[in-house]
DNA sequence: CGTAAGATTGAATTAATTCAAGCTCCGTGG
DNA sequence: CCACGGAGCTTGAATTAATTCAATCTTACG
C-alpha cells in the first residue's frame, strides 16, 4: 500500500549493482520471475521452481505506469492479469451515483484484475498512486500453460483468487461491524503487516493514498479519517506527519481496537 | 437466498414424477450433474457437455443438511467444495468479538467454500437456513481432472471464484456508500433477480433468513432492517407478511433507491 | 395453551456526517 | 526568490441517520 520511501523501493528493485539488497544479481534480472524480488509474494511464490522457469518463457511484458494513470478501466476487455512489480495501486468501482468507491490498495507482488475472469471484462478500474511498474500476464497463454500440464499454475492462480475473497471478507467484516477508529486501526495494522512481509518497517511507512481514498475504502468521510488519525496521535499510538506514519505501536493499537487484520 | 415456497422448491427438485417441471425426468436423475435442474447456474454451466459427463464420473456425494446444521466450520480442513443443490445457505465469519458476521446467502447452483483454497482450511462457516442438500465436490479429484487435460474445468472454477469476488465488490459498495434503505433495497433486488434466474417469481418470494441475519449482511441492526421494511410497505413498494415478500415493485424500488444489483 | 424467539415500534442517545472555516504544504509563475 | 493559489488536510459546530434501550406484539412450536 505504501513504502517507507519511494526512492528506497526503486533502488531495491531496479539497481542490480547494489549487491546485498538483491539476492540474484543476474545481469538481466528484472525481466524474469525467477529473479524478481517480489516472486515470493507473487504468483511464482505458489509454484515449483520448474514451473517458474516455464512461466518465464512467456516473457511477461513490463509496463511503466505513471502516478494517476490507469492500468485498466472497468468495462475494458480482459486479456491480461497484472502483477504489481513496484509502486502502489488502487482498485476502484464506479458507484451508481458516479462516486468512486475504492475496493483495495495493492502492493508489489499482488495481482490486479482478478474480478475480470467472471465476465471477460474488467469489473473494476486500477490506477497507480505513484509511479510504478506492472507485469502484464497474458491470461490466454497462461491457460495454455495449464493445458500443457502445468496444472499447478492453476493451483497458484486459484489460491490467489481465493485469497482475494478472504481479503474482501475481512473488509466486509470491518465495514459491517466496526466503528470509525476500529476501521482505521485495522487498516493501519493491515498496511503495517504487509509492509513487514515485504521487508520494510512495520512501524514507520508512507501512506501513498489520500485521506479521501482511505475513507472510501473504509466507508468513512475524509473528516472522520482525519479525526481518527489525530485521536491515535493524541493517544500516543503513532505519529502522523502528512502521509508519513511513524512510531506506530502495533501492539497497543491491536489491544485497544481488537480487530483482526487480513 | 430464498424461495417462493419451500414446498414448491422441494417438489421441483425431488419429485421426478412431476413431468413438465423437470426437464430430464431420467430415473436416477438427481445424482448426475448432466440432469440436475441447477446445472445451468452451477459449475457444469461453465463447461462443455463432454466435460460435464466427465464431472459426473466423479460421482459427487450428496449430503442432506437440516435447517441450522453446518456444512463446514471455519478452521475445518478443506477437502470439498459444496454446491448448493436445494435449500438456502448462509456463509458467515466469526468477528473478533465473537459476533457472527454474515457474508452471504447462497441459493441452489452456488458454490460454498471458495475461500478455503487460499489456506487449505475453511475461512468461513456455512450452515443451512432450511432443510436442503449439497453436492460435495472432492477438490483433489477435481484437480486431477484438470491435470488430465480438463483445463476447462479450471476455467469454470476460476470464473466462479472471480464471480464471488465481483459479488463481494458489490456488497462492499453497498456497505461503504449506501444508507439503510438503499442497502435493503439493493438486497431485495438482488434476491429478486436471483429468484428470477432460477425460474421463480421476482416479485413474490420467501425470505429464509431472520431480520438479524439480513442486518448482519448489510451492516445494520435488526431494528433498522425492520423499520426499512415497514417504510417500503408504507410507500407501497411491497407487502411484507413475516418472511414473505409480495407485490414487490422492482422498477420503482430501483428508481427510488438507485442501487446496482449484483 | 403457554412460552420463547423473532419482529415491530417508539423514544433517547450517539456516532458519524455535513457544513463551514482555516491551515499547511507544494508547485507554478511573476 | 518569493508570492500566490489550490489541493489536501484538520478542526469545530450543527445536524442527522442509525443505534441502543425498552416495551409490546406475533407466531411458531412444544
Amino acid at each position: 500500500m505504501l513504502t517507507s520511501s519511494p526512492v528506497q523501493m526503486a533502488e531495491i528493485r531496479f539497481m542490480p549493482g547494489r549487491a546485498g539488497e538483491q539476492r540474484f544479481p543476474a545481469p538481466n534480472a528484472a525481466t524474469q520471475c525467477a529473479t524478481c524480488p517480489q516472486r515470493a509474494h507473487c504468483l511464482p511464490g505458489e509454484l515449483e521452481p520448474r514451473l517458474v522457469r516455464r512461466l518465464d518463457e512467456l516473457h511477461f511484458a513490463r509496463r511503466r505506469v505513471r502516478a494517476g494513470q490507469k492500468v485498466f478501466h472497468h468495462g475494458d476487455r480482459f486479456a491480461f492479469l497484472y502483477a504489481v512489480r513496484s509502486g502502489t495501486f488502487k482498485a476502484s468501482l464506479a458507484a451508481p451515483d458516479g462516486r468512486e468507491l475504492v475496493t483495495g490498495f495493492h502492493l508489489p507482488g499482488e495481482l490486479l484484475g482478478l474480478d475480470a475472469l467472471a465476465a471477460g471484462r474488467h469489473a473494476s478500474t486500477a490506477s497507480a498512486l505513484e509511479d510504478g511498474e506492472v507485469c502484464a500476464i497474458p491470461y490466454r497463454q497462461l491457460m495454455e500453460e495449464v493445458g500443457a500440464g502445468g496444472a499447478s499454475v492453476y493451483h497458484g492462480l486459484s489460491r490467489m483468487l481465493s485469497r482475494e475473497i478472504v481479503r474482501e471478507h475481512h473488509l466486509m467484516l470491518l465495514l459491517g461491524g466496526m466503528n470509525a477508529e476500529e476501521r482505521l486501526a485495522a487498516f493501519l495494522m493491515n498496511v503495517s503487516q504487509r509492509m513487514q512481509v515485504r521487508g520494510y518497517s512495520s512501524t514507520e511507512f508512507n501512506l501513498r493514498m489520500s485521506r479521501a481514498e482511505i475513507g472510501s475504502l473504509l466507508g468513512l468521510t475524509v473528516e472522520t479519517v482525519s479525526r481518527a488519525l489525530s485521536a491515535f496521535q493524541r493517544q500516543g499510538l503513532l505519529r502522523v506527519d502528512r502521509r508519513h506514519i511513524s512510531a506506530m505501536d502495533v501492539q497497543r493499537l491491536r489491544q485497544e481496537y481488537a480487530a483482526t487484520v487480513q
